[in-house]
DNA sequence: GTTCTGCATGACTAA
DNA sequence: TAGTCATGCAGAACC
C-alpha cells in the first residue's frame, strides 16, 4: 500500500493526518484520483463510484439514533453501518437494536434489508441485501446514485455487497474490481450513465413487474431509485435477481429517516421481484443479462472463483433446455487459454469446478465423459488429473476436436452446464468480444457497447441491442453478488464492443472488423491484464505475420543513402550504411504507356493521390504533404482516382500482393533445396513484375521495396540499425550475413569435392572396372548381402556395380551361403561403420598402391595373392569401401582360401568373357 | 520428424 | 505463503 495521506479530511482514523495506508483509489469523475486510508477505505468499498462522499463533508452524518458520526453512511467498520431508505443511517448496533438486520448479527435465512441514504448531496442509495436460501450471507446491494439537479444521467447503479464476511470478501472483491474501475476511468462512468444503466434499469424492473412499487411518501420530487436483490427462493437454481424500485424524495436530508419505513423495504421471499412504477417493461431483455452465477451447490460456495462463475443468461439457460422440463443447471465456464485451445488438446480444469461438477476420480486415468455440445453432439473426453505437488490438475483429454468444431480460440469461453435431472452435461460456449484493452472503452460513445455472443442453437438475438446495454449482472442461488461481475461485464475481453455507427468494416480504429460483421476475426486477448502471459491465438499470429509482411511493404532504404552492393556467391547484397527506414505503403501501376505511377492514400481524408515513382513517403502523409503535384490537392478536393479505378487499383494490388507472397513461397521452397540459407530470395521478391500485363501494377525497378521473404542487408536489419557495419562488427545482422556466408562456401566447396570425385571416378573407372567385378565377388565372400545392397544403393559406387552385375550376382549365391557360416559377429557394426566413410578418404585409399592398401588392412594374404596372380589379366581391386574393413586376419584365414578359390573362378570367367574383344 | 504423454516449473492469486 | 494453473519440456510413441 502507499503511504499517502487520506484525502478524507475528516477521516476518523487516528492516523489520518499523517501518513497512513492507504487503500485503493479510484477515479473521480471530475478527473484526478481519489484514496482513502483503510479506514475510510471500507466505506468506499461500499460506496464505490460515490463521488462525492469524498470530496466534501457532506456525506459526514450521525447516527439517527446515537448521534455516532458516520461518514457517507459508512464508517470504519462496515459493520456499523446501515443506510436507511428515508435518506439516514444508522449505526450497525443501532440497527441491531432495532432487531431488524439480523443478517449482520449472523443469523441467516431469515432477512433481507433494505437501506437507503442521502448523503446530503442530494445523492440517494437504496440498498437490499438479502439471505440466500442456501446460506450464503452476502448481501447484495444495487445503489443508484441520484444527482442534486435531478439529472437523470446522472444516475449510476452499482452493486456492492454487505455481510457479515464483508471485510475479507469486500477487500478481495474491491481488489478484484477496482482494478478494472480505475481502468476504465471516468468514460466508463459516463459510458454506462446513460446507456447500460438505464437500460439495465429498464430491464432489471420490467422483469420483475409483479413487484409493487414503493411509493414515496413526501410526496417531493421523486427518484427512482433501484434495489437490486438475490432471489432466495429455495431450490429455484435459476431464478434472477430481483429488483426493487423506490420512488425516494430528493433532498431528504437525515432527519427524515424512518425505521418504519425499512420494513416496507424488507422483501419476501422473492419468487420475482419488484418492478417500478412508471418504467417501461422489457422482459426480454432482462433474460438476456448476463448473468454471473455463483455456485449453486454449497460445497464450493466459498471455492469456486467468480471467474469460474457461469455467465448465462436466462434466455440462454431457457434455449438450453428447450422446451423440455428438464432444468440446466449452469457449473462453471472458463476462457480458453493458450493451451487450452491449443492442439495439445487438453482443457485445464479448475481443479474447484472439476471436483465439484464433474464425478469424483481417484486415478490419474480418469474416466470418460460424455459432454453434448450446444448443437447437440455428444463428445467423450477423458477427464483425468495430474499429480501436481501435493494437489492435482484435472485435465479434459481430447477436446480439439469439440474445440475445432466450435471454432474457439484462446480467449473464447466454454460453458459447463448439468441438465438436471439427467445429470446430463452440456458444453457451450462464448466468443471472446472484439476489443483487446481499455483504451477502446475509453473512447466509445455512449450506447455503442455490446454484449459478447452466446452461441446456442436458436439463439437468434442474443446480441440485441438491448442486451447491449445490459449492465446488471444478477445472482443466482446464494446471493452472492461479485462486484467483480460488474466490472469484468464490462471488461474489454468479456464484453463485445462496438462502435454504432461502424459503417461497414469500419471499425472503432479503423483497423479491427466489426464482430458483427466479421464474427470470427479479431479476439480479444488478456494481453497486458492480469497475466502477463500474452494469449495469442492463431488468427493474431496470422494478422501478426500479415502485419510483418504489410510491414515489409513499408521498409524503405535510408533517403539521401546510396547502397555498397556486396557479391557473395553470386548474389548481390545492397548494403545500407543506415537502417532501413519506414515510409507509407504505396501502390505502383504501370500504363498502358508504360508510364510507372505511384499510389498513396491520404492519411487524412484517405482519399488516394497519384505520385512519382521515385518519391518515398513518410510514414504519416496526408494531402497537404503532396508537394509533387501541380495543383497541389487539399484533402477537399477530389480523389486523383475514380471509385471504379480505385477498385480495380485495389483489387490489382491485392492480386499483385497475392502473386508475390505465392511467387515468394515458390521461390523460398526452391531455395529450400538449392538454397537452404535463403541467399538469393532477394532475386525472387524484388519486385519482378514481369509476370504481370502492361496495365498491372508493377514495383518499382529500384531496390527499394523489399518484399517479404527479401534477405538483402536491408530487410535483415533490425528496425533499430546500427549504422554503420565495419568488417569487425559483431552485430546480429554482421554475424548473420558471415554465417550465411560461412555455410554458403561450405556448400559449395563440398559440392566441388563431389564434383571432383565423380570425375576421379569416372577417370579410373575405365582401367577399374573389370577389377571391381572382382572385388564384387570378393566381398561377396566376406560380407553378407543386405550390405551389399547398401552397397548398392550409393549413387556412385552403383554404377560400376552394375557393370559386374552377373558375377556378383553369381557369387552373391556363393557368398551367401559361405558369409552364414564364417562371419565376424562384429561384422555388421563394421559394416556400418565403413558406410560412412566419406569421398575424400575413397579417393585417398584409391590412390593408395595396392599392395599398401592390403598390408593396412591386413590383407596379407591377398598381397601374396596379388603377387600370385600377377602374371595374369586378373587385378585386384585397388580401393572399395568395404576394403576399407579391418579384419582381424586369424579371423579371415578360412575366408581367404575361399577367396583364393574364387579368385581363380573369376579369373577364368573373365578370360572366357574378355577372349571375344 | 511429429505427436503424444506425463510431469515440472514458475507466474499468479487468494488467503 | 500456499495453492492453482498455464505452459514448457523431455521422453515415448507413432508415422
Amino acid at each position: 500500500m502507499d503511504s499517502k495521506v487520506c484525502m478524507n479530511q475528516q477521516c476518523t482514523s487516528s492516523s489520518s493526518s499523517s501518513s497512513i495506508d492507504l487503500k485503493r483509489g479510484w477515479p473521480l469523475r471530475s478527473g484526478g484520483f481519489a484514496t482513502l486510508c483503510h479506514h475510510c477505505g471500507i466505506a468506499y468499498e461500499q460506496l464505490v463510484f460515490c463521488d462525492k462522499f469524498h470530496s466534501n463533508d457532506s456525506g459526514w452524518r450521525e447516527c439517527t439514533t446515537c448521534g455516532k458520526r458516520l461518514h457517507c453512511g459508512c464508517v470504519a467498520s462496515s459493520s456499523w453501518l446501515e443506510l436507511l431508505d428515508s435518506g439516514g443511517v444508522n449505526c450497525i448496533s443501532c440497527s441491531e437494536s432495532h432487531g431488524i438486520c439480523s443478517t449482520l448479527t449472523g443469523e441467516k435465512n431469515k432477512d433481507c434489508r433494505v437501506f437507503s441514504a442521502d448523503d446530503g448531496g442530494g445523492k440517494q442509495f437504496t440498498t437490499v441485501g438479502s439471505q440466500s436460501n442456501v446460506g450464503i450471507t452476502d448481501k447484495m446491494k444495487l445503489v443508484q446514485f441520484g444527482d442534486d439537479a435531478g439529472s437523470s444521467d446522472q444516475s449510476q447503479l452499482f452493486l456492492s455487497q454487505t455481510d457479515d464476511r464483508i471485510e475479507s470478501l469486500g477487500q478481495r472483491k474491491m481488489k478484484e474490481n477496482f482494478l478494472t474501475s480505475g481502468e476504465f476511468g471516468s468514460p466508463f462512468l459516463s459510458v454506462l450513465n446513460q446507456t447500460s444503466v438505464e437500460a439495465a434499469q429498464n430491464a432489471q424492473l420490467n422483469e420483475y413487474k409483479e413487484y409493487m412499487p414503493i411509493k414515496d411518501t413526501h410526496g417531493s420530487s421523486v427518484q427512482t431509485n433501484l434495489t437490486i436483490s438475490p432471489p432466495a427462493t429455495s431450490g429455484d437454481k435459476n431464478f434472477l435477481p430481483a429488483v426493487v424500485a423506490e420512488e425516494r424524495p430528493l433532498n431528504k436530508k437525515s432527519s427524515s429517516f424512518s425505521q418504519g419505513s425499512r420494513s416496507r423495504h424488507l422483501l419476501p421471499k422473492p419468487v420475482k421481484s419488484i418492478m417500478a412504477a412508471g418504467l417501461e417493461a422489457n422482459v426480454s431483455s432482462l433474460t438476456q443479462l448476463r448473468v454471473a452465477r455463483p455456485p449453486v451447490e454449497g460445497r464450493i460456495k466459498n471455492q469456486l472463483l467468480p471467474r469460474y462463475w457461469p455467465r448465462i443468461t436466462d434466455q440462454e439457460l431457457r434455449q438450453i433446455s428447450g422446451d423440455s422440463n428438464s432444468t440446466v443447471v449452469p457449473l462453471f465456464e472458463k476462457v480458453l487459454s493458450a493451451s487450452d485451445a491449443g492442439r495439445i488438446g487438453r482443457l485445464v480444469l479448475p481443479k474447484a469446478c472439476a471436483e465439484a461438477y464433474f464425478p469424483p476420480i481417484s486415478q490419474p486415468e480418469g474416466l470418460p465423459l460424455r459432454i453434448q455440445d450446444v448443437q447437440g453432439k455428444e463428445w467423450v473426453f477423458q477427464f483425468r488429473f495430474w499429480p501436481n505437488n501435493n494437489s492435482r490438475m484435472y485435465v479434459l483429454e481430447g477436446v480439439t476436436p469439440c474445440i475445432q468444431s466450435m471454432q474457439l480460440q484462446a480467449g473464447d469461453t466454454v460453458t459447463f452446464s448439468r441438465m438436471d435431472p439427467e445429470g446430463k452435461l452440456l458444453m457451450g460456449f462464448r466468443k471472446a468480444s472484439l476489443m483487446q484493452d481499455n483504451k477502446h472503452l475509453s473512447s466509445i460513445p455512449k450506447g455503442s457497447f455490446s454484449s459478447e455472443p452466446f452461441f446456442l442453437p436458436g439463439a437468434d438475438n442474443l446480441h440485441s441491442a438491448n442486451s447491449q446495454s445490459a449492465l446488471l449482472d444478477s445472482v443466482k442461488g446464494s446471493g452472492v453478488f461479485p462486484l467483480s461481475a460488474l466490472s469484468k461485464h464490462f471488461s474489454a475481453v468479456e464484453f463485445g464492443w462496438h462502435i454504432a455507427e461502424m459503417n461497414g468494416e469500419k471499425t472503432l480504429d479503423g483497423i479491427f472488423p466489426s464482430p458483427m460483421l466479421v464474427p470470427e476475426r479479431k479476439r480479444s486477448r488478456n494481453i497486458g491484464s492480469k497475466s502477463k502471459r500474452l494469449l495469442i491465438d492463431s488468427q493474431d499470429a496470422f494478422e501478426l505475420k500479415l502485419s510483418w509482411e504489410e510491414l515489409q511493404d513499408m521498409l524503405c532504404p535510408p533517403p539521401c543513402v546510396k547502397p555498397s552492393t556486396v557479391a557473395i556467391e553470386d548474389h548481390e547484397f545492397e548494403e545500407y550504411d543506415q537502417p532501413p527506414v519506414f515510409g507509407k505503403k504505396s501502390i505502383f501501376t504501370m500504363r498502358q504507356s508504360g508510364e510507372q505511377e505511384q499510389w498513396a492514400q491520404c492519411d487524412s481524408c484517405l482519399k488516394w493521390r497519384r505520385l512519382p515513382v521515385n518519391v518515398l513517403l513518410p510514414p504519416k502523409w496526408t494531402c497537404q504533404e503532396h508537394t509533387w503535384a501541380l495543383s497541389r490537392p487539399s484533402c477537399s478536393g477530389p480523389e486523383d482516382l475514380s471509385p471504379h479505378e480505385l477498385e480495380s487499383l485495389l483489387k490489382m494490388s491485392k492480386e499483385l500482393k497475392k502473386q508475390k507472397i505465392a511467387s515468394g513461397l515458390k521461390s523460398a521452397h526452391e531455395h529450400e533445396s538449392s538454397d537452404p540459407d535463403g541467399l538469393g530470395n532477394s532475386k525472387a521478391v524484388r519486385g519482378d513484375t514481369s509476370g504481370t500485363s502492361a496495365a498491372s501494377i508493377a514495383t518499382t525497378t529500384k531496390h527499394p521495396r523489399h518484399r517479404p521473404g527479401c534477405s538483402c542487408i536491408v530487410c535483415i536489419q533490425p528496425p533499430s540499425g546500427k549504422g554503420k557495419h565495419k568488417p569487425t562488427c559483431t552485430c546480429n545482422v554482421c554475424m548473420t550475413v558471415k554465417r550465411r556466408f560461412k555455410t554458403l562456401m561450405m556448400r559449395k566447396k563440398k559440392r566441388q569435392s563431389e564434383r571432383e570425385a565423380e570425375i576421379a571416378q569416372r577417370n579410373k573407372f575405365d582401367w577399374v572396372s573389370k577389377e571391381e567385378a572382382e572385388v564384387e565377388s570378393y566381398q561377396q565372400l566376406v560380407i553378407p548381402h543386405d550390405s551389399l545392397e547398401n552397397h548398392k544403393r550409393l549413387g556412385s559406387e552403383s554404377e560400376f556395380l552394375s557393370q559386374s552385375n552377373k558375377q556378383s550376382e553369381k557369387l552373391e549365391e556363393i557368398g551367401k551361403e559361405q558369409l552364414d557360416l564364417n562371419c565376424h559377429p562384429d561384422r555388421e557394426n563394421l559394416q556400418q561403420s565403413s558406410s560412412r566413410v566419406s569421398m575424400v578418404s575413397l579417393l585417398q585409399e584409391a590412390s593408395l598402391p595396392l599392395q599398401t592398401y592390403l598390408k593396412q588392412n591386413g590383407l596379407t594374404s591377398l598381397v601374396s595373392d596379388q603377387r600370385v596372380s600377377s602374371g595374369s589379366n586378373v587385378l585386384l581391386p585397388q580401393v572399395t569401401r568395404e576394403s576399407e574393413l579391418q579384419f582381424d586376419e586369424d579371423q579371415c584365414l578360412s575366408h581367404e582360401i575361399q577367396e583364393q578359390e574364387v579368385k581363380e573362378e573369376l579369373s577364368e570367367t573373365d578370360q572366357a568373357g574378355n577372349d571375344p574383344s
